[in-house]
RNA sequence: GACCCGUUCGUCUAGCUUGGCCUAGGACAUCGGCCUUUCACGCCGACAACAGGGGUUCAAAUCCCCUACGGGUCGCCA
């Protein structure tokens, strides 16, 4: 039989990272089996779903490459892939759960439960349904639905203890009087998570259901429900948390915690992909950075482990910085594009027309940075003069070979247009002659000249990126402020 | 509280299935050095962990038991 795993989200805003990291899990152990991966919208909470943010999990899986087989906007055998489209299906097996004895309804109020609820955890223990509506006969069920009672459905908890069999932590034998009979229908008519999940997953043919293990509590009454219906239940692959730096479960408050997030701030999603890879699964060697098509030739559930992860931004960072190195320029650019554009330092027509100018630039500084909105940052050096001098480059203009050598320079540029590297370097090696001074009195003399900083990119970049008339008056404009003049 | 799951450097992890190759390996971070006309990149090096206690064994990070700690679930949320 053929491997068919799915990812399963609510469409209740942006992917959270955990959840790109069980997507991933999922695309990763499909692809690299030669299985399908199947997206399934889990919309039956009507209050928090919205086909807006629908579409923002399109967008999140789009702009991560995790390309699925099935789903609501592309179809498939086993459709529809949206629960709120499947209710019928779900009442269908509730009846049928109800004919063979597996479910039965329930007119408990929501007040009734709850006060319940609050006295057993007032005395310490466990709420579990007392089961008052677990043998009303027919004729009681008809009355009071005929009064206009309505009642939610509750599967019956038939058996003391129920195997869960997990391909990470192995067999695990629950007691199901832990949590009794529980709803899978509300009154409304709406669904149950723990109910919806089974049917589906039963009738979509899914092998294997890779998900948080904070879902593992779940399990069991899940493996009740495949039971019930006859259906054998899929291989379970409960993968464990990703948590904050205070080691609680990464959540909002952590900060960065969606993937647009991340993307904003300036992250690849080569990076995101990787680094998301290496949180609870290593590779077989001691390798850490992965092209995606790496991954999928090497995942492998075998090598995931048993433990939680917490979440080191220092390390995707780093390892963002190394995506960034390696880039093609000119796609590089086109990813810092909106970045420096919305830093004022230049507009899309400009970066547009000197797109080579823009490359040297970026070429000169993408060592620099780790994140795509860093940029600008580095790039600011091209476009505009500082107002201040740096205390350091001060020093280095006060120095008395300064001058010499910034007027000296002045004259050797004097009536060209752009200096190319040769003529540069050519120059810097006359002046170096004519005024005996080199290395760093040299260097920074022109460096604190042009830019009024000891800091940025190579001279070789700045004075031949430049035109020669801002060079000029840069240099000019800096030895007035600095009293060289 | 009950039930589950987990516990190797600060962090991600390798090693645990099939005990000896582990004086526990790699990566991030940190610190130091080298390279370099600056910053960075890169390179080299240092620091740093088997949660604790009992067993079993000639030998335990690896097997067993207990304790501690952490996490998850206990919804008419997913």
């Amino acid at each position: 039989m053929s491997i068919r795993v799915r990812f399963a989200p609510s469409p209740t805003g942006h992917i959270h990272v955990g959840n790109v990291r069980t997507a991933l899990f999922n695309y990763l152990f499909a692809r690299s089996q030669g299985g399908k991966f199947i997206l399934r919208i889990e919309d039956t909470d009507l209050e928090r779903s919205t086909l807006e943010s629908e579409e923002l999990i399109y967008e999140d899986l789009e702009w991560l490459g995790l390309d699925y087989d099935e789903g609501p906007k592309k179809g498939g055998e086993y459709g529809p892939y949206r629960q709120t489209e499947r209710f019928d299906i779900y009442n269908k097996y509730a009846e049928k759960l109800i004919e063979e004895g597996y479910a039965y309804k329930c007119f408990c109020t929501k007040e009734e439960l709850d006060t319940e609820r609050e006295k057993a955890s007032k005395e310490g223990r466990a709420y579990i349904y007392g089961g008052k509506c677990a043998h009303l006969t027919k004729e009681e069920i008809a009355e009071r639905e005929a009064r206009g009672e309505k009642a939610s459905i509750r599967f019956r908890a038939f058996k003391p203890t129920i195997l869960v069999q997990d391909m990470i932590h192995g067999d695990i034998e629950f007691p199901t009087n832990a949590f009794g009979d529980f709803i899978i229908i509300r009154p409304d008519g709406a669904p149950i998570y723990n109910y919806v999940v089974v049917i589906d997953d039963a009738l979509m043919k899914i092998t294997h259901v890779i998900r948080g293990d904070d879902h593992l509590s779940n399990t069991p009454k899940q493996a009740l429900i495949y039971e019930a219906i006859g259906e054998k239940a899929p291989v379970f692959a409960h993968i464990p948390m990703i948590l904050g730096p205070d080691h609680a479960k990464l959540s909002k408050r952590h900060g960065n915690t969606s993937v647009e997030e991340f993307r904003k701030a300036g992250y690849l999603k080569e990076a995101m992909i990787n680094y998301m890879s290496l949180l609870s699964w290593s590779s077989d060697d001691e390798r850490e950075l992965f092209t995606m098509e790496e991954l999928k030739e090497k995942f492998s559930m075998k090598r995931v482990s048993k433990s939680a992860a917490v979440f080191d931004f220092d390390k995707l960072k780093w390892m963002n910085g190394i995506y960034i190195r390696s880039k093609e320029i000119s796609e590089l650019l086109e990813l810092c594009k909106p970045y420096i554009i919305e830093s004022g330092l230049a507009d899309e027509k400009y970066i547009n027309e000197n797109k080579e100018k823009v490359e040297a630039m970026l070429l000169s500084v993408r060592d620099n940075f780790t994140l795509l909105s860093d940029a600008p940052t580095y790039l600011k050096v091209y476009f505009e003069l500082p107002d201040e001098i740096t205390e350091e480059a001060m020093e280095m203009l006060n120095l008395e070979t300064s001058k010499g050598v910034l007027d000296l320079f002045l004259s050797k540029i004097a009536g060209k247009e752009y200096l190319d590297l040769e003529s540069y370097r050519a120059i810097m090696k006359e002046i170096q002659k004519e005024t005996l001074t080199k290395g760093k009195p040299l260097y920074m003399a022109v460096r604190c000249g042009i830019t009024r900083s000891t800091k940025g990119p190579e001279m070789d970049s700045v004075a031949t990126i430049l035109p020669v008339a801002e060079l000029t008056e840069r240099i000019k404009a800096t030895m007035e402020k600095a009293g060289m003049a």
